[in-house]
DNA sequence: TTGAAAGCGTTACCAG
DNA sequence: CTGGTAACGCTTTCAA
């Protein structure tokens, strides 16, 4: 029995429409298009609606206008301090807005990315991607069928949000060489990070610039364990700094220091990178700042612009830059006492 | 041109039904009920499926089933990081049980609880709820409309997973007790805490049983700043320990400490709560340990069973115990020498 | 084992 | 300014 004003379930179009004594057109339009009606009726409607409880079921809204008023919001790794920030301000933003967010967690992986971003697509009116693990093809393949906005990541084509951490790592750089150091070490982050990869980069060129020598340390998950255990493979390059991909792992690295009786800073100087743990280290740690929060407010200002308006719009390419945020973890390299030595891997310079 | 098969946009259930020569009706059962088609059929179907690269839609499929296959995870603030853990836990358990998650993220706020719990109810088949600050009326109007699952937050009648505090904390005032202390204090967090009024009862009431005088500190945003600010009123108090109710707060209390050259554990004892921060903080911190991603998976797991079977089931209450994690910030009470005051500024050495 | 057709709750085009 | 009526893409009786 098709009766569209039945009492039970939550009420519809159809229950406010036969109850307000108009058409499911007339209900639907007091909605969205208001003005397209006398004043009077919008109101009537609106106040049955209110009276009934009714609300616009969002899935078929969805179905018949063919957007979800979703977003997906995907990263890597939500236990890393550097994501919760952006998160919430996507969410934030997102809900200003009108749109409700999904959240994945691809926990390093391409292959549950790809998959993830799939079963979300059609669910989703756009995507906003922090720090993708996929390879451009795959990247491009999913914002060929959705938008997508990334975000630390650089593929041509398709609009993206850099931290750009090159500013604040040439700073570290350069003032670790002011300190008098001469040798030192970048601790790298996941080998599939643009991040990692732009930050290697700066060291090594800007170090080698400056005349220091510097040793690449090999990429690795971005926790406080990895640089704890880290810490014998740094000190075996006979380095007297270390720059560490991002906090976490400069964080580690200040207890395995610690825990050898190796004084920061004054033997060893040790600098983050994205600025989450503030002055929460012991030394307080200097770093390089961050601007997750912001980054993702624009991405998501950059999904919504591109919602709205069908701009096949220019390449954008927002960058946020970044500097050095000195605090007690680097000063003047130490006196070179005991001459360190390399043990097997990892050459210098 | 009502035209079910064109060639544009992303394939319909049409699309394949035609490509392989069978009904639409016979493609839905391929997909969802292959048992009751004939094994060649079914093959043929998805192969055909696949070479369009069809997906179900599942805003289509949710619309005519009344079952989106969505979750929504309700948190007060994702920045907190015993949030994280949970987040993921429950994202993982929701996505082997097939759903997808929206994240809900209120600010402490229990208005905009309500109001994005009323925004995700027709798009979601259930609700996990963390820590809600909503007025228990509040919590059961929505839980009638859709079934809600709760962290740490124990309103009758609605499944709930409660990590339990009151073991860890009664084995962390018994320990300062032990330790020799006659006065602690307990610092509170947020005010429409759950945990906060289990863990402030049981210090009070463990406290005054082992015949300590216990001072209880009012609550805040359980935060480092709100920590480190909050030390001139723990020191006014004239205690020689102080509980936290979170490890935010206890690490900021740690600094606070710092600031005044009072040694911790030497001259004061510190203990945090939720072990979020590991032995991350200097000195590594005494706390109670918590179990936030297992109470994200619980949760998961309770919805989901109640989501697959109409069980009116029993009232559903898990508790999950916790217990003290003795690490470095405590130690016997500093004998009662020079009456700590508490004048004003911060003293720095 | 398979197909036809009636919904699911909205929107949007076309008349009036 | 408002109503009728096809879609939207899928599931699910009811028949065959």
């Amino acid at each position: 029995m098709p009766t569209r004003s039945s009492g039970h379930g939550s009420p519809t179009i159809g229950t406010v429409a036969a109850e307000a004594g108009v058409s499911r057109a007339t209900v639907s339009r007091a909605f969205s298009q208001p003005h397209r009606l006398k004043p009077e009726t919008v109101e009537r409607v609106l106040e049955v609606a209110r009276r009934l409880g009714y609300a616009v079921n969002p899935m078929a809204k969805a179905l018949s206008t063919g957007r979800s008023g979703n977003l997906a919001l995907i990263v890597p790794d939500i236990a890393n301090p550097f994501f919760p920030p952006m998160i919430r301000a996507v969410e934030q933003r997102a809900d200003t807005a009108g749109y409700a967010v999904f959240l994945g967690h691809t926990d390093e992986d391409p292959a549950r990315e790809d998959l993830l971003i799939t079963r979300f697509a059609k669910q989703v009116d756009g995507f906003v991607i922090a720090s993708s693990r996929m390879i451009e093809t795959e990247i491009r393949a999913h914002a060929e069928r959705r938008p997508v906005v990334l975000i630390n990541r650089d593929v041509a084509r398709i609009p993206r949000v850099l931290i750009d951490t090159t500013s604040g790592v040439t700073q570290a750089v350069t003032h670790l060489a002011e300190l008098g150091h001469r040798q030192i070490a970048y601790l790298g982050g996941p080998s599939r990070s643009w991040s990692d990869g732009q930050r290697r980069r700066t060291v090594k060129r800007v170090g080698e610039r400056a005349g220091l020598s510097v040793a690449m340390l090999p990429g690795r998950r971005a926790s406080y364990e990895s640089g704890r255990e880290a810490v014998p493979a740094i000190l075996a390059t006979g380095v007297t700094a270390v720059i560490a991909f991002d906090d976490l792992l400069a964080h580690g690295v200040l207890t395995g220091l610690a825990e050898r009786d190796i004084d920061v800073p004054g033997q060893f100087s040790v600098i983050g990178c994205d600025d989450v743990l503030a002055a929460q280290t012991y030394p307080p740690l200097t770093t390089v700042s961050s601007r997750a929060a912001e980054a993702g407010t624009a991405a998501v200002e950059m999904l919504a612009s591109r919602l709205g308006s069908d701009v096949t719009g220019a390449d954008d390419r927002l960058t946020l830059d970044t500097s050095l945020v000195v605090r007690a973890t680097t000063t003047t390299a130490p006196r070179p006492t005991r001459k360190t030595r390399t043990t097997s891997a990892t050459p210098t310079g």
